[in-house]
DNA sequence: TTTACATGTAATAATATAAGTTACAGGTTG
DNA sequence: CAACCTGTAACTTATATTATTACATGTAAA
């Protein structure tokens, strides 16, 4: 299965924010451009706001960014959104047989195998940021309009 | 969400293969380990014979490695279980809004930078074979003894 | 202070996938 | 043919996601 879109919906929020930084992002207007509906992003932009990446609140319209884009990055957005609760990326088969060698030992063993590989793919996203995804976005639209 | 357990079941079932591979290995004898049901491990078995890993056939008591321990990885293992479509780790929100700058460029832009973080998971998993699970084990087993 | 409007959040339903279970068809061996 | 195993389909249960509705709460302007 795959991971959550809350991730790419979070992603998607901040550039928003940022590209439409002169007007007013409502959840609503948020919402028409991710094309799904106003009370999901409000979920969302309510974990964002809890990592400290967003300012918005109750009854003041429209949400704006909280830090600089270049000091979020993709992995703040990952956690902010809770897509993975923490070293727990990888599902492990519960209660394997304590009878058996392998049923022993193998939660043990491949823990932090998958610690290892999870924190490999923190890695990544942590080295792109907002900024970055913006800026992207800018030379694509750049290149379509040429 | 987490990946399927199907994966750490996969990897238990080609460590219980080295470890038990005296005996005969039905799918019950390996449920017993893994603690789940014989139709379960079948399903995963076959997986994994599709993918060139073990040898099992209708009819024929045990599966057996197909492959030198030391051949498989635990990224073979992972793409033999199907956990994740090639490429689809993380889900991306379909049809954002065209009308939108943000919108029309958001999946181009991100799908590149997932397959970057997508293929740095997978190379962690490269790296280790089933051989390091398998000698990991057993060695926990031995202090375990002391 | 009342009205208009936005956010926060709970509740619900629809959908998807995983995992457990049962059942049985089909293959193999003695 | 009998006993046993694998392959696989069907069904159930459990869980997470996403969409949707509804409403309480907060803010600001008339």
């Amino acid at each position: 299965m795959s991971i959550s879109t809350r991730f790419s919906v979070g992603i998607h929020i901040l550039s928003l924010l940022e590209v439409n930084k002169e007007g007013v992002n409502t959840s609503e207007f948020i919402a028409k451009s991710v094309n799904t509906n106003p009370a999901l992003i409000r979920k969302i932009t309510g974990m964002l706001r809890n990592a400290g990446l967003v300012n918005v609140r109750p009854g003041i319209a429209g949400a704006t960014l909280a830090k600089e884009l270049s000091d979020i990055t993709l992995l703040d957005v990952y956690q902010a959104v809770n897509v993975v609760q923490d070293k727990e990326l990888f599902g492990i088969h519960e209660q394997p047989n304590p009878a058996c060698t392998v049923g022993r030992n193998i939660q043990d063993t491949i823990g932090p195998i998958f610690s290892v590989a999870e924190l490999a793919l923190e890695k990544a996203l942590g080295v792109v940021t907002i900024e970055d995804v913006v800026k992207d976005i800018l030379e694509k639209e750049k290149f379509n309009n040429q």
